[in-house]
RNA sequence: GCGGUAGUGGCGAAGUGGUUAACGCACCGGAUUGUGGCUCCGGCACGCGUGGGUUCGAUUCCCACCUACCGCCCCA
């Protein structure tokens, strides 16, 4: 093979295609009912947009960016995530200025670039659907976007879903729960795997969620982020627990969940899937939470803001084997015998789409056997033959392709009417 | 970045250090000057991921690389 597309890309192919278009539909539909609006921004930003958002030390950060630098010397990235790019617009924009209501609902759809090892679900070009929400801290949004997230994985026909909320609290809980959890593993240290050795210093909570068994057993005994949030941050938290319970949503408290970027405080959730396509172990497919502090971060003034992405390839795993209601269909197919009827027939395929129908024909010029095989594969409702001698009488063969029923009808009615004449035949 | 498995026609899949690389599906043509099923016949790999090497000779042995898949890190 010469020329492969790069590693950890894909095509989607006219067979998958349809199955995008399907899933980007429903999520448009269902985020206008919650009063979102899209924005498109770049697909690459300035390296800082992201290094300053996501954290210097984080791992999508120092060693997952796609950047580059430009012929203007400029340094660029391809953007790993949706939510600084929409920041840095939503400031750049000044859509926190009075005259805007708020909050300020938006969503976004596109390609996101990590450099990374591909496996299942995962590939270095991939795709995310997210919300941003901006300018109000009021719980109960938390608790809209989280439920919408939860409806648009339920329309998608998964079942088996767990919400797992968590509370990383305010900056006050934050700094006193980092500093209790490095006083409680320290004394460990030596025993903590390699790669948690390694948090510790960088990113203590990232070990509450270390796959090391080990790490897993010192981890059960460490204090919880729980106990040592502000009276304010409690109560917001109680305050969503509550709300959850009202909309019926079943959730789990998840206090060891943690995020892979810096910005998000207070709350933070994940929707994960056991569903056969990953194994039966649980997978997030969609995650997100609260980032008071990006707004300010990228110069705006201070705006909480709220969010979540969701997975696409990810999502398309499970949906995979579901019949999702995509209909192909074909109205009518035009079999053409001989070459001389090559006109006619691109008259006639022509006439029948303007007349609103789908329609096709043979370009092969190939034998009627073999293009009622196509018409049958197709699944055409209809086919309208016209060979030499129905060109000479400006006639065509109508068939109904499940009855089998045929009948010879005038072009001039065709060009005039086809519905007409589907009527009549489905009438005899 | 680390570890494991794999790479033969459009797809699935045998196979061997040595003349023409099984078979199945799909596709195309014919039997049936113009009708969707079945049956029968025929066609369909400038060649076995790429590049080197060993050898009289390699798809088959060795090395490197590429890609895919699985796991780790991390994450959607």
């Amino acid at each position: 093979m010469k020329y492969q597309k790069p590693k950890g890309t894909a095509d989607i192919m006219p067979d998958q295609s349809s199955k995008w278009q399907y899933v980007e539909e429903t999520a448009r539909k269902l985020f206008e009912k919650y009063c979102y609006q899209e924005v498109r921004t770049p697909i690459f930003e300035k390296f800082e947009v992201f290094s300053r958002t996501s954290g210097e030390t984080s791992d999508i950060v120092t060693k997952e960016m796609y950047d580059f630098y430009d012929k203007g010397d400029r340094h660029i990235t391809l953007r790993p995530e949706g939510t600084a790019g929409v920041v840095r617009a939503f400031v750049e924009n000044k859509l926190y200025g009075p005259e805007i209501q708020k909050p300020v609902k938006t969503y976004y759809m596109g390609p996101m670039f990590r450099y990374e090892r591909p496996q299942s679900g995962r590939l270095r070009e991939f795709h995310q659907i997210g919300v941003e929400a901006f300018g109000v801290d009021n719980p109960a949004l938390d608790v809209e976007v989280m439920a919408m997230a939860i409806n648009l994985l339920k329309q998608f026909g998964l079942t088996s879903l767990k919400l797992a909320v968590n509370t990383l609290g305010d900056d006050e809980s934050r700094q006193a729960y980092r500093q209790a959890l490095v006083d409680y593993l320290t004394p460990f240290e030596n025993e903590l795997s390699d790669d948690s050795k390694e948090r510790l210093k960088k990113n203590p909570l990232r070990i509450l969620d270390s796959k090391d068994s080990n790490d897993q057993k010192i981890v059960e005994k460490a204090p919880s982020i729980l106990d040592y949030l502000t009276p304010q941050a409690h109560a917001r938290f109680e305050t969503i627990k509550e709300l959850l319970s009202v909309l019926d949503i079943d959730y789990v408290v998840d206090s060891n969940m943690v995020r892979g970027l810096d910005y998000y405080n207070h709350t933070i959730f994940e929707i994960m899937s056991a569903d056969d396509a990953f194994g039966g172990k649980w997978t997030t497919i969609c995650a997100g939470g609260r980032y008071n502090k990006l707004v300010k971060e990228l110069g705006g003034p201070e705006t909480p803001g709220i969010g979540f992405g969701l997975g696409v390839e990810r999502l398309l795993l499970v949906i995979e084997n579901q019949s999702l209601p995509i209909a192909k269909k074909l109205d009518v197919y035009v079999v053409g015998i001989g070459e001389q009827t090559s006109t006619e027939s691109l008259k006639l395929v022509q006439t029948l789409r303007n007349q609103g129908f789908v329609a096709e024909r043979d370009y092969l010029d190939r034998k009627p056997k073999g293009q009622f095989k196509t018409a049958s594969k197709l699944a055409a409702q209809y086919t309208l033959t016209i060979g030499e001698s129905e060109l000479v009488e400006k006639t065509a063969n109508l068939k109904n392709m499940q009855t089998g029923t045929e009948k010879k009808v005038t072009l001039a009615d065709v060009y005039q009417d086809f519905a007409l004449l589907i009527n009549s035949i489905t009438e005899e």
